[in-house]
DNA sequence: CTTGTGTGTTGACAATGTCAACATCTCCTC
DNA sequence: GAGGAGATGTTGACATTGTCAACACACAAG
């Protein structure tokens, strides 16, 4: 079902190529990795020549870079949708981001990982702050005597789980764990994260 | 500079074209991204045609998990000659395993984050279990109520700080901090990193 | 010296990213 | 409506890459 179909009702037009090709490209990134994704076998997908995505970007890495920024897009979203009870704030974000992680595991690579240069994808660059941002509020309005670092700290531990996650780094049993929650859930209450007023005891 | 130079006094035999060619694909790696790395172009690096690496390297990846398994048998001897004095084990740990992430960013991204499948590559596999050995060693003997789950987020918070900082997702100054040590000394004390004995309040 | 096995080479093929030239559609202006 | 202009899609071409097959050379064992 990969052979060109001349499909004689459709028009030359596509309608939504852009929108079309960052989908494929979804596909293929969560089927083949984020490293084996082809231009031209999204264009297949998509049902157009190998040319036409040169119409909608400039290059490989520009419709790498548009996928990855709808990622970010997707992340915030679910970040904004969490975050309720202010109390464990951070511990929901924690689940959220792991979840993602779970949940779209090549795109997550592709969005981390995969080596983007932000600096020559604007559009990227913008949705990965606005996800970061959303982060960042939740996290750092607590009563640490060091906010900054202590958001940080939680950001990396998240972000750390969930790489060991999406790079099956961890045996199986705590993998289940993770999916469903409660590996964070220990881990929060063993370093004070879900509980941080006592945590800040520092020299 | 790329055509072939007959150079009349090599031998037939490169001699140890093996490791020749795992030495041209770390500074592959390094300039360019794992993503990037060719095996023609290591061919060329080595001095040798664009096949020989087949009497090597079953395929490309193949040669890309040898690389890996050389990184992990690297971090895991930096592992070892970190770890002295037995109280700030875990902070001596974390900051070896920053600093080879700062050291070798391509590497770090080659063993972690690009979907090399350890199944497939038993050196690997067994390299990268290898070191992780070491840490377990040093993390798991602490007197926390839960020394797994403490264990493994003390590996995920640096794993992730790492992965944020070969990513530049931190600004100047943090990565600043991040490669003189400061801020997982920082980080550490405030999450109980390097003090566990009062973080075990779990119920 | 012969011979066989490991190591390197040459040649070929399909797939890919990208460029250039051409075709067709859509819409704005008269 | 007519017509041209710019956007969108297509065809064709090229260099590069991973990989396979066939061949060539080297060196050690007999």
């Amino acid at each position: 079902m990969s052979t060109h179909k001349p499909e004689p009702n459709k028009p030359f037009h596509h309608g939504d190529l852009r929108h079309a090709l960052i989908e494929a490209t979804a596909e293929l990134i969560e089927r083949d990795g984020p490293a084996s994704v082809s231009l031209r076998e999204a264009a297949r997908i998509a049902g157009v020549s190998h040319n036409a995505p040169y119409r909608h970007f400039p290059t490989r890495e520009a419709l790498l870079a548009a996928v990855a920024a709808h990622g970010f897009r997707q992340l915030r979203l679910a970040f904004e949708a969490s975050a309720v009870t202010p109390e464990n704030r951070m511990l929901a974000l924690g689940q959220e981001y792991v979840r993602f992680a779970l949940a779209h595991p090549g795109l997550f690579r592709l969005m981390f990982g995969s080596g983007l240069d932000r600096q020559s994808h604007p559009d990227l660059e913008q949705a990965a702050q606005d996800a970061f941002r959303v982060l960042q509020h939740a996290t750092l309005d607590r009563g640490s005597p060091s906010p900054r670092d202590a958001a940080l700290g939680a950001w990396a531990l998240v972000h750390g789980l969930s790489h060991l996650i999406v790079d099956n780094q961890l045996n199986q049993d705590l993998q289940e764990d993770a999916a469903s929650g409660r590996l964070l859930e220990r881990i929060a209450a063993i370093y004070g994260l879900s509980t941080p007023r006592e945590a800040g005891s520092v020299p």
